[in-house]
DNA sequence: TTGTAAGACTTACGACGTAAGGTAGCGCAC
DNA sequence: GTGCGCTACCTTACGTCGTAAGTCTTACAA
């Protein structure tokens, strides 16, 4: 056995650069994703890296572009199978799937955000969504202006707005008392103290992700429904 | 006159840092507004400006606060006046004036995202929306269902996915032909391939980013109106 | 056995945010 | 008017980041 000697190392590549830049997001966050870190994580000095992936940001690329991947296998491929009656329920599952694997990698929405790459994985993602759509009958020009209307919700996420209750989350002096916040916001205040109460043993207390993300996916494929039936009359 | 002496220094204060910063970032770019770029604007040196901000994150939370400002005075207040028939197109003129102005700071939209922050213009801000669909009629619950639908939208924005037509932004070797890509993703090459030439005289090209928004807006908007109607009913 | 090239390591640079401590000049009590 | 203290600003320096540049090591081919 010639090979395995002096320290035993199994040598770098790509994919196990991006493997561990993965793990590390996962468990410890995104800060916590260094260069210098992940050549720990790999038995390696930082520069050594660089040998395999030119820069960080190909590495970020390449975490998203994984992400797809493990969505590929999550909703069974990107193949197409609907009609008229079956298109929005397709797709809808579709972007559920992909909901699924971003709560498992929850460092990935602000990188896909902040990213233009459109790998192969992902372009062929959309490329799935734009052939349910196109199966369920709906014009280019409609499917175009759906991919804009339903934004990052396409990948699974959006940007959610943490609403915090004032509270919670400002835990120094200036954080308002709820009169005074009765006060400044009347109109949330009212909202808060009736939604909060309504629902008590609601999935995930008064704010529960899921729900709300479904609600607002089903908005938007309803209205893209409504559009597609009103085209089928002057096309 | 004792006070002007000593090269004439303007006294530094929390507001002119706030709006130096908002001019580096308007002019320049969120990654310009470094502390030192920011001090050197003042004529100053940095770590001066923590004698009126704690840290960074507190300039972007101010900065968050004056661009609400900003819109306040876009939409001449964020107070209400609307019924059953009135509140949507209100809410829809009240957003694409939060938009116009975030036009003017594309920073912003990151900035926002990240942060949790909720300082008290902004807080006035989501009052102002929640007053206005509540003017409309829509139940407390409803309400939350719909600012979470909206989401970012509410603010003026939604993440613009880049879709890239493959050839312009790639400039390197492995930029995919046309005829590659219709071979990986032929739905999207034959949505590119129809919506470009459709409209060639539309306003700003293939993708224009205003009407896009628009269309999004409206999508969830009519669902929501179409909510508020069903309420009607069992309540 | 020796030449070569890939792949790892070492060192170092120039950003960044900011902790710690120093200093100048104004306002006020005496 | 003199000294004190407080505020606002400055100086210096630390630790971290991504990564440019150069060196050493090892596996294999000739």
């Amino acid at each position: 056995m010639p090979s395995a000697r002096t320290t035993e190392r199994t040598p770098l590549t790509r994919e196990r650069v991006l493997l561990a830049a993965m793990g590390i997001a996962d468990r410890d966050g995104l800060d916590a994703l260094t260069m210098r870190a992940l050549a720990e994580a790999l038995g390696v000095e930082a520069m050594s890296i660089y040998h395999h992936l030119p820069n960080k940001d190909a590495i970020l690329d390449g975490l998203v572009e994984l992400v797809f991947v493990e969505i590929e296998g999550e909703v069974d491929g990107f193949g197409t199978t609907a009609d008229a009656t079956t298109w929005s329920p397709a797709l809808r599952e579709r972007i559920l799937g992909a909901r699924r694997v971003l709560l498992r990698h929850p460092w990935a929405p602000p990188v896909m955000e902040s990213r233009a790459a459109l790998g192969p994985t992902l372009a062929r993602y959309i490329d799935g969504v734009v052939g349910i759509m196109r199966a369920g009958g709906l014009s280019h020009d409609l499917i175009h202006h759906g991919l804009h209307a339903l934004g990052s919700r396409m990948y699974g996420f959006v940007q959610e707005l943490e609403l915090d209750d004032g509270t919670g989350g400002g835990d120094d002096a200036d954080a308002p008392g709820l009169a005074e916040m009765a006060a400044l916001v009347p109109n949330l205040a009212a909202m808060l103290a009736d939604v909060v109460h309504d629902d008590p043993d609601s999935t995930l207390g008064w704010c529960d992700d899921q729900t709300e993300f479904e609600f607002g996916l089903d908005v938007v494929l309803e209205g893209l429904e409504r559009r597609r039936i009103a085209e089928e009359g002057p096309a």
